[in-house]
DNA sequence: TTCATTCTACGAATATTTTCGTAACAAACA
DNA sequence: TGTTTGTTACGAAAATATTCGTAGAATGAA
């Protein structure tokens, strides 16, 4: 499956933080040097290709991802980790792990995640 | 940083897998209905742009990624825990290892990972 | 040398993404 | 009413990425 393109990740990225959002409120987070109409443009193809949605709300559009976070996420990591990893997850969550440095209190998150997912299994 | 394209991506992750190819290599790697000579071209291209190193022997090139796997790998992981994740680590490796149900074995090595990084912090 | 094969280089067409200016519309208000 | 402001819609230009045909160089075999 094609991704999306970095403009694209870029304006999903803020309506997943915003939950929702007007074109203006978009551009504004999006620290651009694009002009406004840019945005707007780029956000109308977006919903053109049916990555959001939107409601009229008084003169303007609301967005809304239509895109799952969760789907856009896993089909990421897939990728990373075919591309990057020859498939393995260990190797990934390794090397994932070792370049992140998480702090003790996440190291701690993790680990009950796990004693969770192994009584799980 | 800007990020790759989806086929300058496939062509990055078949020459990381091989270490080193000619554009015939890469070409049949790569599963591809599109002709030789669009993998030649694309190849060129991204040797133009610094992407690719490359070697005389005999006729043909040999391609080496000059783009660092763990580099892109990092700045990839970067840009899906600031895009999906709003930055945490946590929720990240959470959401990751939910959706790709390791294996035991699997757990182990990610439980042996921690344990070591523990000691080094 | 000549021929077939393998490869590169180049140029151009096509497709896609990104950009922005301009026009037009609606709401708020002087 | 007319003017300003915030907005959408449209069209087109510019930038970038992808595609492939054709020409021609290098190699090796007859």
């Amino acid at each position: 499956m094609k991704s999306f393109t970095d403009k694209e990740f870029e304006i999903l990225t803020v309506l997943w933080e915003l939950q929702e959002g007007s074109v203006q409120e978009v551009h504004e987070k999006l620290n651009t040097t694009s002009r406004y109409t840019t945005t707007l443009k780029k956000i109308q193809i977006m919903y053109d290709k049916g990555l959001l949605d939107r409601r009229k709300e008084g003169k303007k559009h609301i967005y809304i991802p239509k895109v799952d976070q969760k789907k856009a996420q896993v089909s990421g990591i897939k990728k990373m980790i075919s591309g990057l990893f020859g498939g393995s997850t260990v190797s990934f969550a390794q090397s994932f792990l070792g370049n992140t440095k998480p702090t003790k209190e996440e190291l701690e998150a993790i680990k009950e995640m796990i004693k969770k997912m192994e009584k799980d299994a």
